[in-house]
RNA sequence: GGGUGUUUAGCUCAGUUGGUAGAGCGCUACCCUUACAAGGUAGAUGUCGGCGGUUCAAUCCCGUCAACACCCACCA
């Protein structure tokens, strides 16, 4: 039994074990999508000859281990399996290589606060200890997100799944590493870096976030005394903790006010200590007081200030961002929010506080911790990028960019890129590969512990791991074997040919994918870059935990409860909390019934766009994805409960292939062809903007409300039946071919009931059916035409019942006259389905317009309804044609009447104003010329023609 | 401060090698017609962000302004 509503839970996932079972998502899979093999040999295909034009390879941006689905994700993958699932139809070798990543950071926290909830603190465990309890995590919950992407219909093959700390990937980072060193692009310096102190790590710039407008804070005016007399200087700054690292004061050498003051000395108030002041043209005489206090230490200018003029440099401040032992001991240990309170307090106290006013501060944020970065001067390992993004950029012209603006951020950010700080101070990475003598600070990089280490305790490894995004850069070449040139997997499948991910990561991976691809193989990783629309709430807001507004993928798919729906803004406490809960009791009361992962994929798709956004609301997904599926599988019932009714040798007739194929066929296939030209183009642009359109078009509008509608007739006559049921099914399976990259469950679902029932046909499943190929059909153009005729006749009937308010279910009599021999057979052809579809209860056929009949001209056929009469009683003619009661037309019809000869006219006269014009005439494109003189024939013939129409009725 | 993107029907978005605009949702009215009420049918709605320019003709090309969004950048 076919139930009318598509039981997605049990489907969804009996579907995918069977596309797993049978090795489907392997390239090497034993398995042919070729369409030049009709006969499955299966022996043969197994033993063809791979060579790289027949693959098609994609990586997974791969999630953090820690991850959970998120609607990002599902964006992505969706579009991912898509682009997969449709390459695999045209016959390609499709390798969508999974995995996950490490994450160094992330995990390291998720880690630590999970042996905090165990009462363990992790400074009791030594490093093997700790990366021993990461691992023991990583193997129970590092494969959730993994899981949740199967859960999508993702056909990634999971026989190659990777992970950045695997073995082999380690190896791969080692040797990149020891390259780069050998190559002299790596170098290790004391240089500025960003400093998070909650994880207590440098961070990239690139791990920096910051506020467009900076954030609230002040600008405090502090007086420091000159040596030796009673003058004072006045300088300004938001960081009053730092002075105690001051080691200059600096003002323009133009500024007039200052001049006086060059070369002599200030004593730093509180610490008591002297400094030069010294004068620089990078000094604003207009920003606060024009004096600044030069803080070496922890300041990125101040650091290059202090470079310039020889100024010493004094940390204040330890990796937790605490005051060190160079302050004051009052101030000590504090950390640095409390020692700017205590500093400004003592400040005041001896009046040297002189100005605080409110100011907007450019604050970096780390984007994991979120805290304020510091600068800290320290040891790290640095990449030289200029030589790797010269060649890049000398390269990027064989990149393709979907959008194509995004060309454009990719150079500038080249142009200006900096060295590439990959240290950082955590024990989950991948270590550094490199061993330093701790006497002679002799330095060793190597793949293993080197000889002259071993038993030698002054030689010690570099206990830093890499940047989480030096493994990431090398993903597309370590997931396929390298640095082995030779593995079969490198050598089939790089370079990769689309990369498909958020745009964020643009810099952070993308291009060090490029950058380290191109200089260590000379590559470049993949051809495509597609960038994804950032998925929004549906008022334009970026999702997030701390909004309480994201959209659980997963809860779509299987559907939630109104409390799980609650949780995440009960959790995140966020402003409006109060109108959200609102708003969920109000339309989920009874929860969120999951609408499956195809409904889920298919709206997401619908709604994505060439635009930089999508917004999405929960209820889009029962609008657009639910509804649609819903309808492809009601209209695939009408034609399956049909075919389970037909007997055996019926059903052996059936070909699935057009036989004498009818016009309501071959118009529909004709749509067919379109769709499947849309499509493709769609498809190879990486253009989603109209891919939904162009499926709700094909399926809901044509197939459904026209085809379908059109063909109940031959369905129900005993004599048509099988071959109208075997066009239709044969219809329906190109149909469920080309949606099948889009809505792969339910299309293989519906697969499975035609072939279920039709043994002798050679079976295929649907991932591995050839895609539709373009322009294959040829139609008869004049018997698409006449489908396009019946359904203006239909509709415009359908429209004037509306019209004159007749009950859509009250069956009036059809009357109608034409001269034309040709287009009276037109319209004894088509009666039934005008009876029928335009709910009418009789048409025939008269020489003589009825009396008191209202006239509706289609072509060359003039139809004639009898309206009921006011009193309610029918007024429907005999047969022959004299009606009986008088036509009352309804207020409707006759103001749409009015309103239609109105616009007629109005663009006639447009028409013959521009026709008028010399200039039009004369510099005019002739081809547009002629086509404005037809469009203006035909309408004036049509404006006569309904004038003495109008006229005769009177 | 520099850059990128967006601005079309109430909402979300298509569109045009330049010839006075489309879809889905929503809305209104009617209809439970045996695939689907998670349905059907009909309908209303736009100075295509503002101002200039090019052109016979601009929603589309050029210039300019504005609003919104995002990215980059070391103003204490």
């Amino acid at each position: 039994m076919i139930d009318s509503k598509f039981d997605f839970k049990l489907i969804e996932k009996k579907i995918y074990d069977f596309w797993l079972e049978n090795d489907f998502f392997k390239p090497d899979g034993n398995y042919s999508t070729s369409r030049s093999s009709t006969d499955e040999n299966k022996g043969r295909e197994q033993t063809r000859e791979q060579s790289k034009e027949q693959t098609f390879s994609m990586v997974i941006p791969p999630p953090n281990v820690t991850g959970r689905l998120h609607m990002g994700h599902a964006l992505n993958n969706t579009i991912q399996d898509v682009v997969a699932r449709f390459k695999r139809m045209l016959g390609y070798r499709v390798l969508w290589l999974p995995g996950t990543d490490h994450a160094g950071i992330a995990t390291q926290t998720v880690v630590k606060k999970k042996l905090d909830s165990e009462n363990v603190d992790y400074r009791s465990l030594t490093r093997e200890e700790f990366v021993a309890e990461v691992w023991k995590w990583k193997k129970k919950y590092g494969g959730i997100i993994l899981e949740q992407i199967k859960s999508l219909g993702c056909s990634c093959d999971w026989s190659r799944v990777r992970f950045t700390m695997d073995e082999k990937l380690i190896a791969a980072v080692n040797h990149a590493f020891k390259r780069l060193y050998e190559d002299k692009l790596l170098y290790k310096g004391k240089r500025m870096v960003n400093w998070c102190p909650v994880d207590m790590t440098a961070l990239s710039d690139d791990e920096i976030e910051k506020q467009e407008k900076g954030e609230q804070g002040f600008l405090y005016d502090i007086k420091y005394p000159v040596v030796g007399s009673e003058a004072f200087v006045v300088v300004s700054t938001t960081r009053p903790e730092t002075l105690f690292g001051d080691t200059a004061v600096a003002v323009n050498p133009g500024d007039a006010r200052y001049r006086s003051l060059w070369g002599k000395r200030v004593l730093l108030p509180l610490a008591e200590r002297e400094v030069p002041i010294i004068s620089d043209e990078y000094v604003k005489m207009d920003f606060g007081t024009g004096c600044l206090k030069v803080t070496p230490a922890h300041d990125l200018n101040d650091f290059a200030l202090g470079k310039k003029h020889k100024l010493r440099s004094i940390t204040v401040m330890d990796e937790a961002a605490k005051m060190n032992e160079n302050v004051p001991r009052e101030f000590r240990g504090l950390d640095r929010y409390s020692c700017r309170k205590k500093v400004l307090q003592r400040l005041q106290e001896k009046n040297l506080l002189v100005g605080k006013t409110p100011k907007m501060i450019p604050l970096g944020r780390s984007y994991r911790s979120k805290a304020v970065i510091e600068y800290r001067l320290s040891d790290q390992w640095f990449i030289k990028m200029k030589p790797l993004a010269k060649k890049l950029m000398e390269n990027s012209a064989e990149l393709n960019f979907y959008p194509a603006f995004y060309r454009k951020i990719w150079f500038y950010w080249l142009e200006n890129i900096d060295d590439w700080c990959i240290s950082r101070q955590i024990w989950w990475g991948h270590q550094i590969p490199a061993w330093v003598n701790e006497k002679t600070h002799e330095v060793i990089v190597a793949l293993e512990e080197p000889a002259a280490a071993k038993g030698n305790g002054d030689w010690v490894r570099e206990a830093d791991v890499l940047d989480t995004w030096f493994s990431s850069a090398l993903w597309p070449l370590s997931t396929l074997g390298w640095p082995d040139g030779q593995a079969e997997d490198f050598k089939l499948y790089f370079p990769n040919d689309t990369i498909s991910t958020a745009k964020d990561i643009i810099f952070f991976w993308i291009a060090r994918m490029c950058l380290f691809s191109l200089y260590f193989e000379d590559r470049l990783p993949f051809k495509n870059i597609y960038f994804h629309p950032t998925v929004m709430d549906s008022k334009g807001r970026v999702m997030s935990k701390s909004k309480g507004n994201g959209i659980d993928p997963y809860q779509i798919i299987n559907g939630a409860t109104m409390e799980d729906l609650k949780k995440p803004i009960l959790d995140a406490k966020p402003n409006n909390q109060a109108e959200m809960i609102n708003e969920i009791e109000r339309k989920y009361s009874q929860g969120f019934t999951g609408v499956g992962a195809d409904a889920l994929r298919f709206t997401l798709i619908f709604l994505s766009s060439n635009k930089q956004f999508i917004n999405l609301s929960l209820d889009d997904f029962t609008r657009i994805g639910r509804r649609f599926t819903n309808k492809l599988w009601n209209a695939s019932r009408l034609l399956l409960l049909d075919l389970a009714k037909l007997s055996a040798e019926e059903a052996e007739r059936v070909s699935l292939t057009l036989q004498d194929p009818t016009e309501y066929d071959l118009w529909m296939d004709f749509h067919i062809s379109g769709a499947v030209q849309k499509i493709t183009a769609s498809l190879e642009k990486y253009d989603f903007s109209n891919l939904g359109e162009v499926y709700y078009g094909l399926i809901w509008n044509d197939f459904c409300d026209w085809y379908l509608e059109l063909i109940k007739n031959g369905l129900r006559n005993q004599e048509t039946k099988s071959r109208t049921l075997n066009n239709a099914l044969a219809l329906l399976k190109k149909i469920i071919v080309l949606a099948h990259p889009l809505i792969p469950f339910i299309t293989e679902e519906i697969n499975n009931f035609i072939f279920k029932k039709l043994p002798h046909l050679p079976s295929k499943p649907l991932i591995i059916t050839p895609f539709l190929t373009k322009g294959e059909e040829r139609h008869d153009q004049k018997l698409v035409q006449k489908v396009v005729l019946i359904k203006e006749v239909i509709a415009k009937l359908r429209a004037f019942k509306k019209h004159n308010a007749i009950r859509e279910n009250q069956k009036v009599d059809l009357f109608f006259r034409c001269s034309d021999s040709r287009w009276q057979a037109f319209v004894e052809e088509i009666k039934d389905n005008l009876l029928r579809i335009g709910y009418f209860k009789s048409l025939t056929s008269v020489a003589e317009k009825p009396k008191g009949a209202s006239l509706v001209l289609i072509e060359q056929i003039e139809f004639y309804l009898v309206f009921p009469r006011e009193d309610g009683g029918e007024a429907g003619g005999e047969a022959g044609g004299e009606a009986k009661g008088e036509a009352k037309r309804g207020p409707n019809d006759q103001a749409k009447q009015g309103r239609e000869l109105e616009r007629l006219s109005l663009r006639i006269a447009y028409l013959k104003k521009k026709l008028g014009n010399e200039n039009f005439l004369k510099k005019g494109n002739p081809q547009v010329v002629a086509s404005e003189r037809e469009k203006l024939i035909s309408l004036e013939e049509k404006l006569r023609k309904i004038a003495q129409l109008n006229k005769e009725m009177k």
